[in-house]
DNA sequence: GTCTATATTTGGATAGAC
DNA sequence: GTCTATCCAAATATAGAC
């Protein structure tokens, strides 16, 4: 008796979604030059050979991770833009920079070595570009929310709040069991959200 | 004839220090993992045998590196801290951090990649931790700097002192020829040098 | 849809001659 | 002190059977 067309279709969702979750893990603990296939499939609780029949190869692995990834930055950025006022949109961004890196600190310090990725590398700098081009756009829009603050130099003071974010979940996916998150996420408040 | 004790010292110095400068530019422009012995050889104008010559391997080189890095560090760290008032001392750092990311900024990335390597890389991890600790052992001299100026947290002040500057690192890292060094310079020092 | 066995490549490291 | 030739391990990817 062999099976429907729906039930290997949920067979190959099902086994894709584990080695999406498998390579995640495996690529966050390792490195993704030092994470092996063959682990990740081991991970997965499938073959090293099976896993050709779902990814090109290790590469595409790492492509639907950064596709996934800048899918979840611009859905924060498009939630703050639906904000009412200035002040509740850049809270928005906050927040979930913030809280994502809190929840997830090795996840984000994966991407963070991603971007940091020498411009020459050979496979994986397109990534590590799409990456900065993703966040690059979504600074556009930031821009934007502190001109309608009315902030003296706009642009300036956009920076100077994307530098400090930026080094805020540096420091907290480096050291996440010390960095106090709330208090954090206050000051920045403070200092940014308001024309003081 | 052959040649004397002094000369062949001299050649041997000279030929570190050529494999030095070029691991360094291989290593910055294609990754530690990517890089291959073959290219720095090439680059340094020796065969690839030669090398095991003059460092133990790959990964030798790359300790050579981190040590020196750390040094570079500390000692900017220790002019710093010889400064006389408090407000020198950070104004010091701030120059000392991001003018030398202005100048070498793929180097600075470069060092930050290899910090943001995940905990269980086999090779690489051992050389994240150390510049990690070093910065940390750095901070708390900073943390002293803070106490001195009269803050009122002055270990939350501290924080929040190095993550705007690291993130201001990161960024002028990430687009070096936009982004405004001196402007940024000034920002910080006005936040964070006096007691407002 | 899944597995095992195999091919292929890359690159770090060593041996031995000059 | 330097080079060329060689070894060897790791890991990506493929082929073919079940």
């Amino acid at each position: 008796m062999p099976r429907t067309r729906e039930q290997n279709d949920r067979i190959r969702q099902s086994t894709k979604e584990n080695i999406r979750t498998a390579a995640m893990e495996i690529f966050v603990k390792r490195g993704y030059h030092n994470a092996s296939i063959e682990e990740v499939a081991r991970s997965a609780g499938i073959s090293k050979g099976l896993m050709y029949n779902y990814f090109k190869g290790k590469e595409d692995l790492l492509a639907d991770m950064v596709r996934s990834r800048i899918e979840e930055i611009n859905k924060v950025m498009q939630e703050a833009a639906a904000q009412n006022s200035p002040t509740e949109q850049l809270k928005h961004i906050i927040d979930g920079a913030l809280d994502n890196v809190g929840q997830r600190p090795k996840e984000y310090r994966f991407y963070l070595h991603l971007q940091t990725q020498p411009e020459e590398d050979e496979i994986v700098s397109k990534y590590s570009r799409m990456l900065n081009e993703a966040m690059a756009k979504n600074y556009q829009l930031q821009n934007g929310m502190f001109m309608s603050l009315g902030a003296d130099d706009a642009n300036l003071r956009s920076l100077y709040f994307s530098s400090t974010l930026h080094g805020a979940m540096l420091l907290m996916s480096t050291y996440p069991e010390h960095y106090p998150l709330e208090e954090m996420k206050k000051q920045i408040n403070k200092q940014f959200c308001s024309m003081g």
